[in-house]
DNA sequence: GGCGTTCCTTATCTTTTGTTATCGTTTCCA
DNA sequence: TGGAAACGATAACAAAAGATAAGGAACGCC
């Protein structure tokens, strides 16, 4: 089933977004169960319909595009964070995207269908609802003034210095190349030009 | 004040995102105003805080940011669509963007806080914050994943092929250009290559 | 209608990135 | 533990984009 100590952290990170008061979390909780993957498994996949969401617990993950079978990375995933193949849920259209584990690692699951339901049936889950889109959006929107107005390497020096230093820290290198847009060997050149 | 006309544009644009009985409906009319702007002149300006939300009656409008004194096109806004500096709205953080009238119009503006007191108080306008945020939210996916994965002579012809025509038609290339990413000397270069 | 500004194209040159290949090093299994 | 695969650095060359400049067309404004 799923420990009160993993239920807590997911509660706590859902709080984030909206209050949630004991009654809301009783009508989310029944359906949490918790998984593991293996490294190079799949927690979503290109093709297929998306019908849950995640919050890993453990392991990080790695969410790609294909195109004409190159996989270009778009995000990355770490314990702490929801996890979804989010436009395939809200839209109900097979996944364009696909989550791959890059570790071993576990998360809780629950269907979307149930968040959708719980949004009829509270007001704190329905502003949680919006309140996530929202930080989605922001996020994306962050990343897109990225890639439009920075270089390659100024892209690189922000992941180097912001907040998401786990990236630099626990992904390999042909990946977060990818991430920004550049091949590996390109990357490769920038760390020798940044690291004088 | 504001014509059943231009009312029934706002209302229809707004349904497609949730529907709003007459009640939820009269709860926003009141609040609507109509403004015109000049070519040339501002919705949004980099540094103040946005508060309104608009829905363009008429009109073409360019939002960018500021990088090092250059300003760099995110996006445009065409009659019939809602527009804001939606993270400054979300966030109540001063503007990151600007939002230039290319050509003189018209438009529909309400308060952004009077939408955050209908969430609060009618279903539908919950539902319709979320499926707002979600549309914006995949809006910015596709732009993102496009930045990342596609060259700039990619990218211009999925504007040409693409349902974002009125762009290629009605705005100035160099707004374009910018848009895509490249100087305004690259997409010249890359629409002879084009167009053999 | 004339004049200046803005916009687009074209050309040249430089910088950066992509491509391909090679070579250690590390990691992964069997 | 030994061999293969994956990973990262580097080099050489090709392709593309940036910077700058110059010329012409379209537009707006007196």
């Amino acid at each position: 089933m799923i420990s009160p100590a993993d239920a807590l952290l997911l509660r706590v990170a859902m709080t984030r977004f909206a209050p949630l008061t004991d009654v809301d979390w009783a009508m989310l909780k029944p359906h949490l169960r918790v998984e593991t993957v293996q490294k190079h498994h799949y927690f979503a996949n290109f093709g297929k319909q998306a019908t849950t969401i995640a919050f890993v617990l453990a392991g990080a993950f790695r969410q790609y595009y294909l195109k004409e079978g190159n996989e270009e990375t778009t995000y990355f995933y770490f314990e702490g964070h929801l996890m979804s193949a989010y436009f395939s849920c809200i839209s109900q259209q097979p996944s364009l995207m696909t989550i791959e584990a890059l570790t071993a690692g576990s998360y809780i699951v629950f269907p979307y269908a149930v968040l959708l339901d719980l949004y009829t049936r509270s007001p704190a889950w329905q502003t949680f609802g919006r309140l996530l889109s929202e930080y989605i959006a922001m996020g994306l929107e962050e990343r897109m003034v990225g890639l439009l107005t920075q270089s390659p390497e100024e892209r690189y020096i922000t992941l180097l210095e912001g907040n998401k230093k786990k990236i630099i820290e626990r992904i390999p290198q042909h990946y977060i190349a990818s991430y920004l847009g550049i091949t590996p060997v390109s990357l490769s050149r920038i760390r020798a030009r940044v690291m004088k």
